[in-house]
DNA sequence: GCGACAG
DNA sequence: ATCTTGTCGC
């Protein structure tokens, strides 16, 4: 797809910091996405000791959730991993691998955080302002903010709480099993991102597009890239 | 100064 | 994120 715009990522931290406070300003909480068919994952994967950041695009048919596109790209790095500052190491390749997709998913789900950062501009925020498409933040873990445990049920929420404004939410995507925290990307509100979250969560703690997207950039890093394109395409 | 800290 | 085998629970 097309990449609405980009800038420099070799940044010392200090400069980094200053782009994202930047760019935060550009980010729309609100979203009217009238249809959705089609959802996209992203995610990165690396080898311990290697440079190299292995990014992937997983494309789903919604709402049957079939895989219909896979892109990959596989990039060096110098920038470490400091908390705050995710976009800087993985962007790159993230964004190479969108360059190589050829759908136009509606809505991208992200592994990390969207509004919910120190800067307010987490990896799914920023990828989704330089895309300039809808974007939701699906984290594993909290970065900033307070959280009160969600309900036993699936489908149970809770607040993530920072200075008594609410900047995401705890999902319990699954019966016994530790919530995901979803948080607004870019252009598309809170509850649209966790109903999206919720209906894509099928079985597992992470809804599929993210992990379609972890799977598959596992794939990536340890048998690199078969030149994979998308299975098939999708239909009215 | 100390602790926390997406992936 | 990654390194790693088996193992306990649903």
């Amino acid at each position: 797809m097309e990449i609405n715009e980009t800038h420099p990522f070799d940044l010392a931290p200090a400069e980094a910091v200053r782009l994202q406070e930047t760019l935060r300003k550009r980010i729309s909480l609100s979203g009217d996405i009238d249809e959705v068919t089609l959802l996209a994952g992203a995610d990165a994967s690396y080898a311990k000791g290697s440079n190299e950041i292995h990014a992937v695009v997983v494309v789903l048919r919604y709402p049957d959730l079939t895989v219909v596109e896979r892109v990959s790209a596989s990039i060096e790095t110098s920038f470490p991993y400091i908390p705050g500052l995710l976009t800087f190491r993985e962007g790159p390749a993230l964004l190479e691998a969108f360059r190589r997709l050829r759908s136009e998913p509606d809505v991208i789900f992200f592994d990390g955080q969207g509004i919910a950062h120190p800067r307010g501009l987490g990896i799914a925020s920023h990828m989704g302002v330089l895309l300039d498409r809808p974007t939701v933040g699906v984290a594993k873990s909290l970065l900033v903010g307070t959280v009160t445990e969600p309900g036993p049920a699936r489908g149970s929420t809770s607040p993530v709480l920072r200075n008594g404004e609410t900047i995401g939410m705890a999902v319990r995507t699954k019966e016994r099993t530790k919530p995901v925290y979803v948080s607004v990307g870019h252009r598309i509100d809170l509850l649209s991102a966790v109903d999206l979250v919720l209906a894509t969560a099928r079985g597992y703690r992470l809804p599929e597009p993210t992990r379609q997207a972890h799977l598959f950039a596992n794939t990536v890093r340890r048998e690199g890239d078969r030149g994979e394109r998308q299975t098939s395409l999708p239909s009215g």
